[in-house]
DNA sequence: TGTATCCGATACGGAAATGTATCCGACCGT
DNA sequence: ACGGTCGGATACATTTCCGTATCGGATACA
């Protein structure tokens, strides 16, 4: 049934799709999701109204739909840029994080989508669940990276997935701060600091 | 002249700007801010929209005045709260961050708010100085009761700021994942350890 | 009690956004 | 190349919201 409801997706509407969905990303970022509107999606895409309705059947789907591709691919270019070799000269903690940290961007656009999508969540149950499923994929991908990372520095995580939600809860607060004074360096300096002390909370040294 | 140009506040005007301040909280939570129209917090507030055009000028406004206002006043509560007598029982880091932690209430419809200003504070420069100003109040604030909490612990702070800093980070961070599974109590319970070791890694035992 | 002012209600014009119904060009298979 | 279908454009009806201009009741003050 709901493979039947939705058009065949042929390769003229994905492509009008995705673009829709890029310009999604815009104008929400700039406009806020709740001032945006479908002409300025369709304007931005470079389409009418007739492309959106089309395709979607409100800018809440469309929104929905973004949202999971790009935090999607972010996680996916997370784990590509980390799997590299670099992994293997890492001898200290502070330089486990250094070598994590700038995986994630901190992306001004990306940051208010991903504020505006929490708010819209924290309305709607089944979003919720979207979010609580999203920050266990993050979860899952992290650990295993920092683990990795972790090799060589003789400390091994004693409690992965509290480890995980914390930071998680850590880069996002960071986050904020860094966004609100991007001039001032020593919240950046800070940020590392804490990631650095929080990890250490979580591990311990081998005994061998 | 800013004097002149605003009517002079009676006590009538009074009560109905603050209607309406309090209809804001409730629409803008429910509906998100950008979604809410003038309308709905006339009628959440029992006016029409004349008694909103006079005493506002726009959405905007009305959204930063009552986040000035309630921000200042969970700053007032806080403090309040905080300063009970309690304080001289506590041996513990943990028994400190237990006694500060429940004064700042993990409120929805607070958490909407703010979220969704700080996507919209990132858009506006003047906004962000509000922010970051706001920032630094709450750290102001936290800071000497924590330090205070701390006295019996046999702990001292070994930066102020940075600590500051970072428990509004982890506090922020972990509210989100604390709002989104709200059932789920082990999220709480990491959000206190979590608090813990941060003021145990930013203070340090007195040598006497 | 009378009167002047204040302030929220009402009424109106207009702009903007929505969703649908229809059209027409492009791309498909044969 | 040709007929059919697909998909975006166009046109339209409708709703919603906004901001202003004006009205009238309430309130303050003499």
């Amino acid at each position: 049934m709901p493979a039947a409801v939705r058009p065949p997706l042929t390769r003229r509407r994905a492509e009008t799709r995705q673009r829709l969905l890029d310009a999604a990303l815009v104008v929400f970022a700039h406009e806020g999701f709740g001032r945006s509107t479908v002409e300025q999606v369709c304007e931005q895409a470079g389409f009418t109204r007739g492309a959106f309705y089309s395709n979607f059947s409100s800018l809440d789907e469309l929104f929905l739909a973004m949202w999971e591709q790009r935090s999607a691919q972010l996680l996916a270019d997370l784990q590509e840029t980390v799997a590299d070799e670099a992994v293997d000269g890492i001898r200290t903690v502070r330089q486990a994080v250094e070598h994590l940290l700038p995986a994630v961007p901190v992306d001004d656009e990306w940051y208010r989508i991903t504020a505006e999508f929490t708010a819209h969540a924290l309305r709607n149950p089944s979003l919720r669940k979207v979010m609580a499923a999203r920050e266990k994929a993050i979860t899952d991908t992290i650990t295993p990276v920092l683990e990795r990372s972790l090799k060589g520095t003789g400390r091994r995580v004693t409690n992965r997935s509290a480890l995980g939600q914390a930071l998680i809860a850590v880069h996002d607060g960071t986050t904020v701060q860094c966004l609100i004074e991007p001039d001032d360096e020593t919240v950046q300096k800070r940020r590392l600091d804490l990631m650095v002390h929080v990890v250490l909370a979580y591990t311990k040294e081998i005994d061998r």
